[in-house]
DNA sequence: CAGGGATAGTGAACCTTTTCACAAGACTGG
DNA sequence: CCAGTCTTGTGAAAAGGTTCACTATCCCTG
């Protein structure tokens, strides 16, 4: 019994946006060679990444397609839809509202929250947005939802983060700079892309990559 | 003569953003455990990974906060501003462009395009929207830029990118879901937060989480 | 100026992750 | 049905990264 690396995990949404193409592609069959090269990985690591799961290929021929990528989702939870509830409806909080392709990978927003009275009532990607102290109704009603997506003024991160918490809900997906304090058992992902930008200027003025053996 | 890792230069980004809230915050002095803890980080990788550039600190006493932020600017290259250049003003560019927290890292929107001609010519946040068949001329001038912001349409991504790239441009932060096949000389940093949102699915319906050891 | 208490810098040990290399199985064509 | 070819699954080796533990250095107090 082996202990299952987290990259691996991360790695394994990598490798399902790709299956997803080439199934929509009518590719049928797949090599971990092929795969691979589209994923930008080595295709050992492919190969060791599935096996913590199971097996999902076909010695000599490769993975079909549509199974592994059904086996992928079932080991992710993602063959099912996630309902996303969206708090800070500012200059972010609107395009990730209004990003369509959310639908198509499975992630639905029924809730959006704002603080600013002036938003609360009004209809955003036809969405109409709550106050944020209403949490706690809106989440026992056709509003309810499973991660948070939380894009506030950053100076209210922590203090809504906790409010969150507090409503029942356990995964927040964190746009704002903030490293947020949260019991244990609450899942946090961070989104920080000027962290990114900076990587980009260390490379052009050192003339070195950085490269991401990990997908990010 | 060690090699620096590449994940210890994405560090460096993490220290100086939260070295950066120590001086907003007057405080003059810092500890590797101090630091440590707000980044979430171990205080010797902290002190290791600042080693790989140089000796930052005082024995016996600490870091000076706004020395070694001054410091790692320097080694990062963000001890200057940067100009950035917009590819598709639709929904999320319209935040990024919006963004005000960028100015103040140093970052800022020097040009703007877009493929639709209804939005050309359009003023975007103080900004006015050029074609993006015109970046050959917009780059000669004073809407010339040193990285590329790509958040056009998919499908647009990987045409969009080698026109970027033409314009003499090395540098790409990649938004669209796209992996862009460019020549080697070119950095790529690829934002996609959907994989994340996969991330928390598996925490989710795994109850084990997906610990980052690595910043992202 | 000596002793006690901190804390940076760093080699080495430890742990994790990636890559290699090959056996096992699957298909093809004759 | 056999030989040749392809590709997965996997133990083992290699590479890469993190943490420990200790030394060197500094500051403060008496
Ligand atoms: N816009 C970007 O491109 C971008 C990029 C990176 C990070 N971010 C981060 O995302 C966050 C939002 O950015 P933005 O540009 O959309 O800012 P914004 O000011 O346009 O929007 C923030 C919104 O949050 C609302 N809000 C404040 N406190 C709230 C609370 N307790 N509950 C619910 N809503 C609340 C405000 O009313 C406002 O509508 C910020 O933390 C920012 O640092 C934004
Ligand atoms: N909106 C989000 O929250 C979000 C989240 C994750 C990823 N993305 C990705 O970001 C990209 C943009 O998303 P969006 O929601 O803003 O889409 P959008 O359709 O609102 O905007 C795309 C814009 O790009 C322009 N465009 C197309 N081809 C172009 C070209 N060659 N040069 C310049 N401009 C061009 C279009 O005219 C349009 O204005 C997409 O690839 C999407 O997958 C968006």
């Amino acid at each position: 019994m082996h202990k299952i690396p987290n990259i691996a995990v991360i790695r394994l949404a990598l490798y399902a946006k790709h299956l997803e193409m080439l199934h929509n592609d009518g590719v049928e069959l797949v090599s971990s060679v092929k795969l691979a090269k589209m994923c930008g990985a080595n295709p050992a690591q492919i190969r060791k990444d599935l096996a913590y799961f199971g097996q999902f290929g076909v010695r000599g021929v490769g993975y079909y397609v549509k199974d592994l990528l059904g086996a992928l989702k079932e080991v992710m939870g993602t063959n099912r839809t996630w309902r996303l509830g969206l708090f800070g409806v500012g200059n972010l909080g609107k395009a990730l509202l209004g990003f369509e392709q959310f639908a198509q990978r499975g992630f639905v927003f029924t809730a959006a929250f704002d603080k600013d009275l002036d938003l609360v009532g009004t209809t955003v990607a036809g969405m109409e947005i709550s106050q944020s102290e209403d949490i706690k109704e809106v989440i026992k009603g056709p509003g309810c939802f499973d991660i948070a997506v939380l894009a506030t003024r950053a100076d209210r991160a922590q203090d809504c983060s906790l409010r969150i918490v507090e409503a029942g809900v356990h995964a927040i997906l964190n746009f704002t700079p903030v490293r947020l304090v949260l019991p244990d058992n609450v899942f946090v992902e961070n989104v920080d892309f000027t962290v990114r930008l900076h990587a980009l200027c260390y490379s052009l003025t050192t003339g070195s990559d950085v490269t991401q053996r990990h997908p990010r």
